[in-house]
This record gives structure tokens, sequence and C-alpha cells, in this order.
RNA sequence: GGGCGGUUAGCUCAGCGGUAGAGCACCUGCCUUACAAGCAGGGGGCCGGCAGUUCGAACCUGCCACCGCCCA
């Protein structure tokens, strides 16, 4: 560099080839044989179906910032690359791809058509991580890993097989959410409740006696065609007599019991609640209670089955309601049918409303799982950040209830069960003999998500990347992963290697769209981070996402970007100057500091040095970028530079120090630091492989207090020069009582523009700053009077409050007794220093004379 | 229904027991030979409300009001 490159960095221009120059340089592969300590993070895998959205960049960012701060610092780090399968999304890719040549996946067959499905992936499954390496996340691409990989499906079948024989899976005819959508039963946690408003429908019941009715509330009259029970709250007096009685259910005929249960509410509606095992997640428990028969009538196709009775089989749930209503209706036995709004579960995958129905599926079975991963939370083998995910982790683990793994879809894991008969074969390959069939059911995605950790790394093979880089150090991810990952990730680890597969987990930001909701695809509020990248580079994105990012959720700000695009351009704007100015990298030791200045830097860097390793070991992102922001533009550009301008600054060290800033940079803004490293003579190799940033300097206490002394006389000096109208060019001729400044006064005199003279006439300016005083006189002509009359009387209004103030503490017994010492005698100091300064402003106003 | 988080400058957010901060926006002055996507200076806040604890509360406690999220 020369000092006369372009005065812009082109961050969209350079950033690839920096992309491109670290694969290249084999650093971004683990070495298990090298002899460093091991660093590790999975990536939570990206959906391979999924394009890269503000959380991927925000989560991402802050995991490569750890990795490249580590790998700085001397460790062998591995960042776990690759994406799951994402069974349902995936397959509905490839349906709807089939569904354009007038396909369904049964016409092709399930053989061909997982073949479609690998050649997608082929196709298209790399958009997301070609994303993340354009993001400068530096993964070890060379181990990229998929769920569905040979090596890994092995894992996943051994996993079940293993879980199936220690009793923790088994088939069980059970409550399951159905989604009529995607013709599969799906977890509990792919289950969103919305708000919706119904007819809540009464209908009478006539008792099998003759002697009267119950009447029952629902909104899904359909459903009575299943009932096999009539509920009432056992301390309910109204209905205590009916208890152990039987109602005839109209339309059906069948005799139900009136039976007692803690569950029903008095309050709610009539107070006797319509049981209908098969259908309604309560009311299975309550039948499991009572040893009441689940009778199906809304079968799998989401259609009325035969046990609706001939009239209602094969309509739809709502067309079936207006049936049973209209003939309920016929039969004299509506009470009444008004609004009601409540909350009904639909399907997060296909926007299905879920069909809460008795299915035969495949369970895993968390309690004995769940056990040890909440004592590693509880014990702190495994710290959340924030601490406060850690608690929402325990309240559901201890509620954890069973895990419906099985899906009714082709591409997955298909589970390693074989049937012949009533014969089941549970095992990692087929079965000896003939006639068996294999189960097409395949896993849920997220079973094979939870071995991500360990599979990823080879297991179930000891494989030497495992030994060395299992466990990992952090999850890093959303704080709705928790349970989806988090959770199982625990329970996996600790079930099949014995260790927690981390010990901490970092939960970051949700960033809100700019309105403080959700970003959302459908309403169009979802902003692009490439689109972003494409604008200020990734750099700027980087530092925009992590100063934007905090310990709850925020709104997306297009500022923080900007502050990060301006970061860049200072940054490179300061190698410029630094190297013009004969500055360069490569010192093996620090250069001794000539000046003040130099040794005030190099405490500066210091501290920041050590700030940022704290910060980042506590996963304090967006402090730690406000640190770097502060320290390149205030203390380096805004004060170091203007003196090294002034020659109160050695280039060497000045060199050395930017050297220093670019290190500590780097980990979050990696290109535009390569791009100065480059420019400055003496560096040598990729910054990526530099060593981290020198804290050698320590803190020098007296170039602190006399650079302060000099940034406050400096800003005093500008602030007069702005109230009086003065010019920056306008000379001054200025005094300084007391020495505070001393060996900066030459600094003083070049950035505040004044000369130092003896003989200043008496009507001189008076500053006041913390560490002495100033007086100061324009060369020529004289004093606007009024000017300096309205700026002393302001001056003496704060300090005159100031001194209000601080007497009143000091007046107040209870202060001076109770307070710490110290307190008070720095309250007692103020006071005086305060009163001082307001004497002498006194003392000036009057030497003006009347105004 | 239970729980969690939030409410601080026009906007987005820090601060979490000892004189209210940043960035952006705004006003004023500078094209100072690294950067005008810059530099210098400035204005702007009963820190959601009410009680309490404390010598002292934006910060701790309780209640209330909105806003957002999670679980049922």
């Amino acid at each position: 560099m020369t000092g006369r490159e372009p005065a812009r960095y082109d961050p969209v221009a350079d950033e690839q080839r920096w992309v491109d120059a670290w694969e290249a340089s084999g650093v971004l592969r683990a070495d298990p044989s090298s002899g460093k300590p091991p660093y590790t993070i999975a990536i939570p895998p990206p959906n391979v179906t999924g394009a890269l959205h503000m959380g991927h960049a925000l989560n991402n960012t802050g995991q490569d910032a750890l990795i490249r701060h580590h790998r700085m610092a001397g460790y062998e780090t591995m960042w776990i690359c690759g994406t799951d399968h994402a069974g349902i999304a995936t397959q509905a890719q490839v349906e709807k791809a089939l569904a354009r040549d007038g396909v369904n996946r049964r016409d092709i067959g399930r053989e061909a058509f997982i073949e479609r499905v690998w050649e997608w992936r082929a196709e298209y499954g790399g958009t997301i991580i070609g994303q993340l390496r354009r993001l400068g996340a530096t993964l070890d691409y060379s181990r990229e890993r998929f769920t569905m990989d040979e090596a890994y499906a092995k894992a996943v079948l051994r996993v079940f097989v293993d879980l199936y024989e220690k009793g923790h899976i088994y088939r069980d005819n059970y409550m399951v959410n159905w989604d009529p959508g995607l013709g599969s039963a799906i977890s509990d946690l792919e289950v969103e409740d919305r708000e919706v408003t119904d007819s809540l429908v009464r209908i009478a019941y006539p008792l099998t006696d003759g002697s009267g009715e119950v009447v029952v509330a629902t909104v899904r009259p359909e459903t009575m065609l299943g009932d096999t029970a009539v509920a009432v709250n056992p301390d309910d007096e109204r209905y205590a007599h009916l208890v152990g009685r039987t109602v005839t259910l109209p339309l059906v005929g069948r005799e139900l019991p009136v039976i007692a249960d803690e569950y029903v509410k008095t309050d709610f509606g009539t107070g006797c609640l319509k049981i209908t095992p098969a259908h309604d997640p309560n009311d299975f428990e309550i039948g499991r209670r009572h040893g009441l028969e689940a009778i199906s009538v809304i079968g799998e196709d989401g259609r009325m089955t035969a046990a609706a009775g001939e009239r209602y089989a094969g309509l739809t749930p709502a067309e079936c309601a207006e049936r049973v209503m209209d003939d309920l209706n016929a039969q004299g036995l509506l009470r009444g049918i008004e609004p009601y709004t409540h909350v009904v579960p639909y399907s997060h995958r296909s926007g299905a409303r879920v069909e809460p129905l008795i299915s035969l599926q495949w369970f895993c079975d968390m309690k004995a799982l769940a056990e040890p991963a909440i004592a590693a939370v509880r014990d702190g083998r495994v710290r959340f950040t924030p601490a406060r995910w850690g608690d929402v982790y325990l309240r559901w683990m201890d509620e954890i209830r069973p895990w419906c793994v099985s899906r009714q879809l082709w591409w997955g894991h298909q589970l390693p069960v074989w049937y012949r008969g009533d014969e089941v074969y549970v095992g990692a390959s087929a079965p000896e003999g003939d006639g068996w069939t294999r189960d097409p059911d395949v896993l849920d995605t997220w079973f094979s998500s939870g071995l991500w950790p360990f599979a990823t790394l080879g297991w179930p093979e000891d494989t030497p990347e495992l030994e060395r880089f299992y466990p990992t150090n952090v999850l890093s991810t959303a704080r709705d992963i928790i349970f989806l990952w988090v959770a199982r990730m625990m329970m996996m680890g600790l079930e099949f290697r014995g260790e927690v597969p981390f010990s901490d987990v970092y939960i970051h930001s949700v960033i809100q769209a700019p309105d403080g909701r959700r970003m959302s695809k459908s309403l169009g509020t979802g902003i692009d981070p490439l689109e972003l990248i494409a604008e200020h580079g990734a750099d700027a994105l980087r530092f925009g996402l992590l100063l934007m990012s905090s310990q709850q959720d925020v709104r997306f700000s297009v500022d923080a970007i900007r502050q990060g695009r301006q970061l860049v351009t200072k940054l490179w704007n300061a190698t410029r100057l630094v190297v013009a100015r004969g500055g360069r990298a490569g010192h093996a030791q620090a250069p001794v500091p000539r000046t003040v200045a130099d040794r005030w830097m190099a405490a500066r860097v210091s501290l920041a040095v050590e700030e940022a390793g704290r910060l980042l070991a506590g996963y304090q992102f967006s402090p730690m970028a406000k640190l770097l922001y502060e320290l390149v533009f205030d203390d380096y550009c805004d004060w170091y530079l203007e003196l090294l301008k002034r020659d109160e600054a050695t280039p060497e060290v000045a060199g050395d120090l930017l050297e220093q800033i670019l290190a500590l940079v780097h980990p979050v803004m990696p290109f535009v630091t390569e791009a100065c490293w480059e420019q400055m003579p003496g560096a040598e190799g990729l910054m990526i492989t530099h060593v981290p940033a020198r804290a050698s300097a320590g803190a020098d206490a007296a170039a602190e207090a006399a650079v302060t002394a000099l940034q406050e006389a400096v800003t005093a000096v500008r602030g007069l020069r702005n109230t009086l109208g003065l010019g920056p060019r306008e000379p001054l001729r200025a005094a300084i009582d007391g020495d505070a400044v001393g060996p900066l006064t030459g600094a003083f005199c070049a950035l505040a523009g004044v000369e130092i003279a003896d003989d200043l006439p008496e009507d001189a300016m008076v500053v006041g700053t913390a560490t002495g005083r100033l007086r100061v006189a324009r060369a020529e002509g004289t004093v606007d009077v009024a000017a300096e009359r309205e700026r002393l009387t302001k001056d003496l209004k704060r300090a005159e409050s100031e001194h209000r103030r601080a007497e009143g503490m000091l007046g107040n017994e209870r202060f001076t007794s109770k307070a710490p010492p110290e307190l008070v005698d720095a309250e007692r100091r103020k006071a005086e220093r305060f009163a001082a300064e307001a004497a002498d402003l006194r003392a000036r106003l009057e030497a003006l004379g009347p105004g």
C-alpha cells in the first residue's frame, strides 16, 4: 500500500477471494493428531432445503467469531459442518416437483422416489452451505456431513435398536397428533396452537331410564359418534346423583356411563363433558383412567370411519358435523349454539388442522433418558447463556412426555423393524428367514439430529475425531430449538457417550422485523441476509448483527449494519495512513513506546484485548462489537492517529498496534482485516493464521492521566471555539494552570490550534477542566463580551447546581455517617472543586463589566 | 390458566445501587494533506405507573398497566 489506494474499501468485490484463500490454506480442516488443545462446535445442522435467513446469519457469525478467536489462540478448532435431511420439507419439495409433471410419489414407487430425492439434494442441497461460506464462516467443509449419509444412517439405526433393546422404544396404540395434510403423525413440537372461533353446541343426552337428560357442550359435534362416557366433576353437587347411571347416546343408541373425574371443570359449559377417548387428548387420558373403550370415528385419511355409522362414514369431519347437527335438531336434542373462541392445534408442517387420533406408532419414552440430562444442567456441567434458558429447559424436561418417533413418510431413516404375522423383529439388518415385511415408516428427523454432536465425528466407530473433538464446547442456537435439539442432543449424548455433548449452550437473540414481530415470509417482513451482504459486505453484516444482538429479542436495525460498514471503511483508511507514515507489521516483539501517546495507546489496546477475551468467553457479542468500534474510532483514530500526524506518536508503534487491532477485530470482521493486513509491509501469510492480539502492555496510569487531561483540554478549547463562533483556524493563545498536560503540551497546541503564551491579557477567557484551568485569548481582536458572558453564565449555572447537589449530600448526616467513606470524600472534593470553579467564573463575569 | 421477557433521548438499544449512555436522526461549524460513508461541537430524557427497602433507586421488593414470547 502506498497511501494512494482508494479511500474506500470495496468489500463486495474483494471478499470472495478471502473465502477461497482460507479454504485453500488448509487451516479449516481440523487435525486430530495435532498436539493443540481442541475447541469444537457442532453447527446446528440447517435444513437441507433451507436458505440462509437472519437467524442463521447471526448464529453462525457468533460461532465463527468463537472459532476464529480460538484458532488464533492456538486451539485445534473443529467446526462441524453439514445439513439435516428434513424429512417432511424435503419430501414436500420433491413431491411438488413431481406434481408439476402430473405424477405423485405413489405412481413412481418408493425406490424411485428416494432416488429423485437424492437427485434433488445433489442439485439444490448445497445452497445453504454455500451461503455460509459467503458469510465467511470457517467451518470444516472437508468434513461436511448429512444426516442421511450411509455412516450416519448406521448410527441412527444402531441407536434405535439399542433404545429398543433397553426398553425405551416401544410400539403402542396411542393418541398422536395426526396431520391429515401430510398423512403422518407429527410430534408435539410440530404443533402450533391457534385461536379460532367455532360454534359451541349444546346437545341433550337422555338418561337411559327415561328420567331426564344431561346436556353436554362441544365444539366438535361429529365426535359424539365416538363418545363412550359422560363425565362430571366429583364435587359437582348438581350432578352427583347421576354418577353411576347411564345415558343413551343419540343417533347411535350406545349406553354411556356417567363418570366422575377431577378434570371436568364445573364452570365450563354445562359442567357435563362428553368423553371421546379416540379423538381428544384429555378424553384419552380420562378414558385410560376409567377403562373406557376408545372408538375411532375419524380415520387417518381424515374422513369418518365405518365405526361412525353408515350414515356418516366417508364424510369429512366438517360435513359430518353438519349432518349430526341436522339429525339432532330433527330429534329435538339440540339445546343451543353459540360462538366460541378457543385454541386449536394446527400442523406446523402442512398447515392443516391437527386431528388427534389413536394410531399404532413407535414411541420413545423419554423419562429415563431425561434424568441424567436434567442432572447435567442442575449440577452445572452444562451452562446456559443467558442463564434463564436453563430454567426453561428444566421445566420442559421435568414434564417430558413420550415422543412419537415414527413418521408416515418415505424420505428418512426407515425403521429397522420387520413384521411377520404377530412377530416383531428389531435389528440393524433384516432378519433371517422368509415372510418378513419391513415397517414402511421413517424416523422423525429430529431423532437423527439428536446424534449430531457425535455421529458426525464417526460414532459408533472409534475414530480419532471422536476421541479428540467430543464433547464439543458450545452449542449456539435459537431458543425455539431448546427442546428440539438441545434437550435431545443432551439425552442422546449422555446415553451413548456417557458425557454431555457440550458444556455451554448459548441462546442467541431472535432478530425481529423492524415492527417488533417475528420476520415472516408470508407477511413479506423477512430481510434476506444475502441481500445485505451484496449491498454492504459480509463484514458489515457480521458486525451489525453482533452489535444489534442482545440478551433478549431485538428488532432488526439497518443502522447497525451501516455502523459495521463504517468500521470497515475506518480500518481501511487507518491502514492507509499508518502505512503512508511508515508503519509496518510483523514485529516479533512490541516496539518500545517512544511517547506518552504510544504508551497510552498500547495500554488501551492491551486492555481491549483482555476485555474482548472476557466478553467472548461470556458470549457477550454485542458489548464486544461496541468495544471494538470504540477502540478503533475513538482511541485509535480520533486521538492516537491525530497525534501520530503531529509527530506525537511513532510510526513503528502505530504499525504494531494497528496489527494488534486487526488481529483483535479479525474474528468479527475477517475480510477487511485480511485486506488491511495484506497492505502492511512486513505482514506474512493470512490473518486467519495470525496469533491473537498481544495484551502485553498492561495498564499505564501515568499515560492514561496525561492523555485524559489532554483530551479534556483540547475538547474545552474546541467547545470554546464553537460557542464563540471562532473557526478552527482562528489563532488562539493559551496558558495552562498546573502541569496536568505536562509532556503533551505540544500535542495540546497542535490539536487545539493554540500557542502557549505567558502574557495573556486580563480579559482572557477561562475554561475549567477536571484536571486544571485553561486561559485562552484570541491572538488579535477582542473578546465578544456578550457571547463570553453567555458562555460564562451557562458554565456558572452548571457549577453552582453541581455544588448545591454535592453540598446537599454532605449536609445529610445520614449520608456522611452511612455511605462508604471514600464516596463521602469524593463528594467533598467535588464540592470544593465546583465551589472554586463557580467563584472563578463569578470573578470572570465581574471582570467583563456590566452587561 | 401458568411462566418468561420487555417498557430508558424522535428511532434502535446499552447501563442494573452512588452526578443518565451509544449509534442513527436533529442543529451548528469545518472539503484539517487516512477517511465528507468523514471530522469537531451542541441540543434533547419526572429511565411505564404507584407503593416500599435504602443515607441514596433507572437499577432491589411488591402491586398495577400495556407490548412480545413460551407452555397448557
